[in-house]
Order: structure tokens, then C-alpha cells, then sequence
DNA sequence: CATGAATGAGTATTCATTCAT
DNA sequence: TATGAATGAATACTCATTCAT
């Protein structure tokens, strides 16, 4: 007796929403009305599903890093034997390989989250955990080439380029030259994991 | 006859005021109201010396490049003969030496506006001038190491890593390990202009 | 045929619902949600049960009304002879003697039921039939001893103690003295029946 | 230079409002706009001179209270020599002499206001304020007369009376015989201060 | 009877911008 | 130039009520 919930389905089609919206508008600027439109939902509907605004934002972020984190599962998956720098470089890839604007508006998505975060603690809690969630696993792909030695200050410095490459194909799409952020990363991490050192002053 | 104007130095404490508020409110949050509270001034004031909100923005745009710009050339007019790996540095250094945290306020504020760049075509035409202008300079220091060839790539490979240090930085204090930023993009940029390369498949 | 009617179990608990988040939230806040959940019913079987949000409040005012009705009379049937003093105590303590605070839900309620009068006639008109009622006995029983002299206005005087007591007490607990209210409205109506005159001026 | 403010006056115009409105719709359904409306300001204007809904509230509570306060003051300095009955009864009839329905809107607003101190803290302090104060002047005046010998049982309960006849005659209109709110609450004056005792029982 | 999703109207609040002083 | 009041539109959120299941 009763109603069959569909809440899944609807919060799904909310956040999905939410991301379309957001792309284009930035976070604030996505009304809610706007985001139920998205989602072919009425407005209150939204609120029916959703606490608030924030809710919404704080599942797509969550979304996200889910999804992350099973492309980079997916590719490890496929490395074969135990070619510690080819575990690396799957991980890279996992980012960048199909391009960064394979998906122009989850790229775009999480730029503004990553600016969202500097000012929403909630925001900034989840986004966190995702960013530190990620770095570790790349610390410890590092680790496995280098002996600990440094790992952590490497796995940083290519997963910033990773997050400035986001930035700046969302920001000015067609700056970067096509194809050349996964394999520019993949040459960093090769002179990082051989040890290349800066010229001696600086 | 008549006072003398004192416009440039309002426009001045007007975007030191959205600068500090727009660090922790971001953008759309940051009323007219606070920005002009922040600066010492009544709001009305503030629609005298500009047109409206988003003129600010711009014009903090054009600020924050600029100095950047200052940086830059201060940097490079220290560097002795005309070591040209010693340029390339010097321009890292201009970014990240000080520490991405130096000044907190603008490295938040970059990042927000970067996030803006994608939703504002106002906004996005200075960033993208500012971006180029910055990745033109570095490109071409880059290419007086290794020919122009790849010039382009590794430039923005890495000034991408400077982007997401700004990134990382200000969305999740603490992450980075602390002065590592500087050293690791240089190691990265020896790398990289030493031809270091991606192990085989790819 | 068909399954028992559970009709009048469900408005009971829809009502209980009413009084319990009306105590702390007031009617206007109480959602139907709200009563619904405390009832431990979906909200669209509140709407089953009764037309309108309006309709479990005046059930309210009249299962509140009853209920004192009730208690006036099994004090009234203890009291032993025609002692027409003893039964003006009686009535009054069927209202203090256990303490206004004795049920504070209840209390809180009648007093928003109160407020609520005031503005929404359908509310007055079952208010002020209760009221009537309790007021119309109490001014027999008053008449009884003095003799119809001013009987309305000792009744009044001593049932607007009454719901004074009710109104102090709900807004601020702990203001009047415990167990004082029972004791000093007797003290005042025994003033009243005795004849005690004001001072001459005023 | 600039423009001269005129807060204080705009301050009380939507106070004033607030009255009106409350006094026949109740709080919550008192709209802002219909405040403004009343006030014959623009809804907007409302949120620049009160934080929000709430604060218009308090400072309403404070108005009556100290309105209450002053008219205390005034009967009290008409009383001549040191009489003390004559002070608890000028007390008792500057809030009920000119009849409770002097004033039916700041009557109505009084009990509205009483019932919402259930509910919400904020509401509650500012009334439980006024309200231990206006008790504390009436105990001391009781004092005079008795002794301390159960003053404050004493204040409270003729307190208790006049909030009755606040709730009642707004709650009821025509139920209470005009005028004799006063006189019958000075007669349970008397009867308290000259020690009437209820029949043995009780 | 019962559930819980869905709607649509209503409401407080925010805020960029304008303007009288 | 400068102030701060004023406006009007926008927007998140609430909620009584309805209705498909």
C-alpha cells in the first residue's frame, strides 16, 4: 500500500540539474528554479528532496568524486603487472587522457566547486576529503617509483598541474594545446620520479 | 578651483574592499554594501566611481594582473647575463617563491575569479588577456632553452601547475606541504626542459 | 464488510499531534508535516481526517473544553452537602489545584488558542463558547453565596485569575510561586464573596 | 553634507505597523508587506531599518512595556502622602482603568505577544523582561501594605487577574461588564491585603 | 484507508542600483 | 563628492492541499 518512493531517481535528476546549471552560471547564479527546469521538476519539488541549495551542491560534489575515483579504479585495473610508473601514469591519464574537456561541464562543475570551497566550509570539508582521498592514492603510485623519498611534495606538485589544467581549459578553452595536458604531465612526473633537480641557485 | 579630484584613490580603496571580501564571501555574496563597508565608504559612493558591481571585478582583473606582471619583471631584471634557465625559474619564483599562501586574500581571489572567467564573457576576455599575456612571456622563456620546439606545451604545462597551486592552496589550507610549491614546479620545468620522457605505452 | 472504521482513533491522534507541536511551535508553525509525524501518520492522511489544518485546531479548542467541563464536574460531585464556598473552591481548583503546570502542553495550547481567537473567528466563536460555559457556571455557583449581587463580575474577575495564571505560566516558567496559584485565587475569592471594599478614592 | 537620518522615525512608523496588523491577523500571518502597507513604507525599506520579521517584534515588546512602565509612574506620582493601598491601587488601574479595551489593538498585541514568548526565547526574555519587572514594582507596593507576608504570592495573582482580563476582553469582547475589570481586581486587592482566608478545607 | 510525491501560491529576505539631500 | 534612504526585482524556502498509486 502506499507510494513507491522515487526519491533516488528524482534527487539524481536534481543534481544532475544542478551540474548543467552550474557550468553555465556559476553556483550562486543557479536559481532553483533554474535547476528544476534543468530537471524538468517544478520548484518545490526541489525543496521536497532537497534541504536546501547547499544539499544539492554538497551531493554533486560528493557525485564527482565518486565518479573520480572509479575512472582511476578502471584504469589501474587495466595496468598490467606491477609497472610502478605505468601505475602512475594511469592515474594521470585517469584525469587528463581524454582530454579535460571530454566533460566540458563536470570539468567546468568543479572548477567552481574548488572556488566555492575557499568560502563554503561545508563545501570546503567534502571537497577535501575527495582532493586528499585522490592525492593519497597518488602519493602511495609515487611511493611505489621512489621510495617514499619526496612522494608526497611530487604527488602535490602533478595533481596541481592536474587541477590547473581544469582551470584553465574551463576558463579559456582553447588556450592549451589539445592532447598535450596528459602527456605534458606524464613528461613532469617522468623528470620529478628520475630525479630532475632545478638549476643550483633559485 | 573646485577640489581636486580624488577619484583614483577611492577606485582604489573600493577594489582593496571587494579584494578582501570577495577572499571570503566570493563574488555574487559579496554586496555592494559590505565591499563598500570594507573600504571605509558609503555604498552610494560607490556607484559614483563605478559603474556598476561587476566594473569593480574588472578592474580587480586588471590589478591583480598587473602586479603580477611587476613580479614578474622584477624577478628577470635580477637574473645576471642571460642564463636562460635561470629566466624560467625567475618567473616560477614571481609566482610561488613568496609562498602561494604570502597573501592569502589575492591567491583566493585569483582563484575565485578564474571560476567567474567561465560564466562571465566580461570577465573571461581579462583573465584570458591576463593568461596569455603571462603564458606568452613564459613560453618564449622557455623556448630560449629548448628551441621553441614544445615551447608552447611545456610553458603551459607549467604554468598550469601554478594555477593549481593557487588552487590547492587556497581552497584547502594546509595541503600543500609548505614551500614545496616553488621548488617542485622548478624541478618539474628541469624535467621537462631536460626532454625527460613518459615511459613507452601511454 | 470492508475493515472497522479507525476514524475516530486516527482524528484522536491527529488532534493529540496538534496540541503537542502547537505547545512548542505555535499553530501557525505547526506544518501539517509536523502533526502528521508526531501523530505517527503520513501527511495525507491528515487531510483523510479532516477538511483543513483549521478544522483539528477547533477539534482542539472543544476536546480542551470538554476535558475541563469533565474535571468541574468530578470536583464538584466530592464536594459533600449544599457548602456553596466549598463548591466555588471546587471549580477553581479544577483548574489550578494541580498546579497550571500540571499539563504544560495543554496549558501552552489553551493559551495559543487564546491568541489565536483573537484573529480567526471560528476559533472566537468555539472559545467563547467555552469560555461562556465555564463562566456562566461559575457565576451560579458564585450567586449561590452572594446572591446574584455581582455575581458576573466576581466570576469574571475570578476566572480571568484563572487564565492569568494559565498565561504566566506558560510564557515564564518558574514566575509564579509553585502551588501559590490554587491557594491565592481561593484567598481572593473569599475576599470577594466577603465583601471586601476598596479603598474609598480611587 | 549627505542625508540626515531618519532611522528613529522610520523605526517607529513600521512598529506601529506591526501593531495594526498583529492586533487583527496575529504574528505570523502579519506579512511583511502588509506591515510596509500599513506603515506606508515599501516592503524593501523594512529590511533596511530591521534586521528582520522578528526584530520589528522586540522592539514592539519593548514599546509596551515600557509604555506599561510609564503610565505605572504617573498614577503612582498622582497619589498623595504615602498611602499604601492607595499606591497597589494605582497600580492595579493604570492597567485597567480606562478599561482594557482602551487601547484594543496594544491589548490585542499584548496577549499575541504572550503567546508567542511560548514559543520562540527571544520573544520570551524581552517579555519575561517586562514582566518580572512590572511584578517585582507590584510586590514592593504589596509590601508596604502586608509586610512581605506573602507579597509576591500576592502580586502575582492580582498580576495574574489583569493578564486574564487582558486575554479575555481581547479574546471575547462584551464578555467581561464593562469597567469592572478595575474595580472588581481592587476588590481582590482588598481582600488579599486584609488577609481573607479561603473556607478550611481546600 | 494509507502513502508520500507533487504542486503552486505565499513569504521573508537580499541586494544592485538610484536619488534626494 | 558624499551620504544613506528608498525601490523593485529576484530568490530560496515553506507549506497546505491534492492526488496518483
Amino acid at each position: 500500500m502506499g507510494r513507491p518512493s522515487n526519491t533516488e531517481e528524482r534527487r539524481q535528476q536534481i543534481v544532475a540539474g544542478l551540474l548543467r546549471v552550474m557550468a553555465e552560471r556559476g553556483y550562486e547564479r543557479a536559481s532553483v528554479t533554474e535547476i528544476a527546469k534543468a530537471a524538468g521538476l517544478s520548484p518545490g519539488l526541489v525543496h521536497y528532496h532537497f534541504k536546501d541549495k547547499q544539499e544539492i551542491l554538497l551531493t554533486l560534489v560528493e557525485q564527482l568524486s565518486a565518479l573520480v575515483r572509479e575512472r582511476v579504479a578502471a584504469r589501474l585495473a587495466r595496468v598490467k603487472g606491477d609497472d610502478a610508473r605505468a601505475r602512475v601514469e594511469a592515474f594521470l591519464d585517469a584525469f587528463l587522457a581524454t582530454g579535460a574537456d571530454a566533460d566540458p561541464a563536470a570539468v567546468a562543475s568543479w572548477v567552481t566547486i574548488s572556488a566555492e570551497a575557499i568560502q563554503q566550509p561545508e563545501v570546503r570539508t567534502l571537497y577535501e576529503r575527495a582532493v586528499r582521498s585522490d592525492l593519497e592514492q597518488l602519493e602511495e603510485l609515487v611511493g611505489a617509483v621512489t621510495g617514499k623519498r619526496k612522494a608526497r611534495a611530487v604527488a602535490a606538485g602533478l595533481f596541481a598541474a592536474i587541477q590547473g589544467y581544469f582551470v584553465l581549459s574551463a576558463s579559456v578553452p582553447g588556450l592549451v594545446p589539445p592532447g598535450s595536458a596528459a602527456s605534458t604531465v606524464k613528461r613532469m612526473a617522468a623528470g620529478l620520479l628520475d630525479g630532475a633537480q632545478p638549476s643550483e641557485e633559485a
